[in-house]
DNA sequence: CGTCTATTTGAATGTACTCAAAAGCGGTGG
DNA sequence: CCACCGCTTTTGAGTACATTCAAATAGACG
């Protein structure tokens, strides 16, 4: 099998070679998920990470009030999965659930392992790809700290656009950190006073 | 040099021997840093990431309302820098300052890569910190959407009582996302309501 | 002792929330 | 095709938590 997707993600970080590449997907295990099903689930171990081949899926948990709290939508080419859980065999506090029927390319720790001693690619990949990822969360800590409601919805329009196409939204509006009412309330306001631009 | 602390740290992710601990040492810069100095700050590139000896530093960006927000505070034993600057080049959005005199072991990038090829301890302990920070950052995302200004107060009283022993209030504050005015009206009411316990 | 900074306190304000209900939309089955 | 049901989105009114602005008090350092 040819996983042009995921190729082309490996590429972006250093050339690979046939050979390379089918000894890495021949580590990989394609999984099928049906809208609104689960990868995995709090209170159990997060067992092997994924790659996006197709679909849209949401990275969220419960929080101790019974709220629910979006991490991430993850679409084509992302990497997905919980790597505290999944290196440290503890159970996950987060859930992974398809939005869309999805298809996933998965990989569980030994052939994880078995891919980082056999597959350079690979081994870089992850290993950027996990400070890049370090990175990006603590940014989007203080993002969530330093912007309105209003801001974090303006933001998430230019950056993400792909997300309104896909995801419903009173789902943005927990991403966002807010109330589904919230989200509403802001985007009648934008639409009043900036029907012109 | 022994530097018995990073050893013990080092340690903690897998057995290292007399020759190769020494190998790694040799790679570090140890520089000292006078109270409210800057390791780096943003607009500048962080060229070296840094084992906390002894001392204490702040890491923080001053965000785009003109406000700082202060994303961690770090004390002996802790790996300190902008890793995304770091490997990047980018220029860093974030400042490193000490806050009590210190003594830092520092590491440039291509020192670092002499040792993640050289010294096995470091490319195995680096790779699972910067996977745990990863995990961690993520947690600490979701907290601060969960928790309230008073329940991020206890939470810090019980994870990190040390930095009330080293940071003052109004920084305490900053790094929990509220106002010095908010934090002293907290203290007080908790004082009130439960000097009993 | 005096100055500078940190902390506390007060009063008024604001942003987003809660509770509640109405309107809109999409899919299903009669 | 239409009626109904469930779910999403909108809207309204009142509330809460933390903020702002302002000033007083306390504490640290030279």
């Amino acid at each position: 099998m040819h996983w042009p997707r995921l190729r082309r993600v490996l590429e972006g970080v250093s050339p690979v070679t046939d050979g390379e590449f089918d000894r890495f997907c021949a580590l990989l295990v394609p999984m099928r998920f049906k809208k609104k099903q689960h990868v995995f689930t709090d209170q159990e171990v997060c067992r092997r990470l994924a790659f996006v081949n197709e679909g849209c899926l949401r990275y969220y948990l419960v929080d101790n009030k019974a709220e629910e709290r979006i991490i991430y939508f993850a679409q084509e080419d992302w990497w997905v999965g919980d790597m505290g859980s999944f290196f440290s065999g503890n159970r996950s506090l987060y859930s992974l659930q398809a939005m869309e029927p999805s298809e996933l390319l998965t990989i569980d720790k030994d052939a994880f392992e078995t891919a980082r001693a056999q597959c350079p690619v690979w081994e870089a990949f992850y290993r950027i790809k996990t400070a890049q990822s370090y990175s990006a969360t603590t940014d989007r800590y203080i993002q969530f700290q330093s912007l309105s409601a209003e801001e974090k919805y303006l933001q998430l329009m230019k950056k993400s656009p792909w997300i309104f196409q896909r995801i419903p939204q009173h789902q943005i509006a927990i991403y966002l950190g807010m109330k589904p009412q919230s989200l509403s309330r802001i985007r009648k306001q934008l639409a009043e006073r900036g029907p012109i631009s």
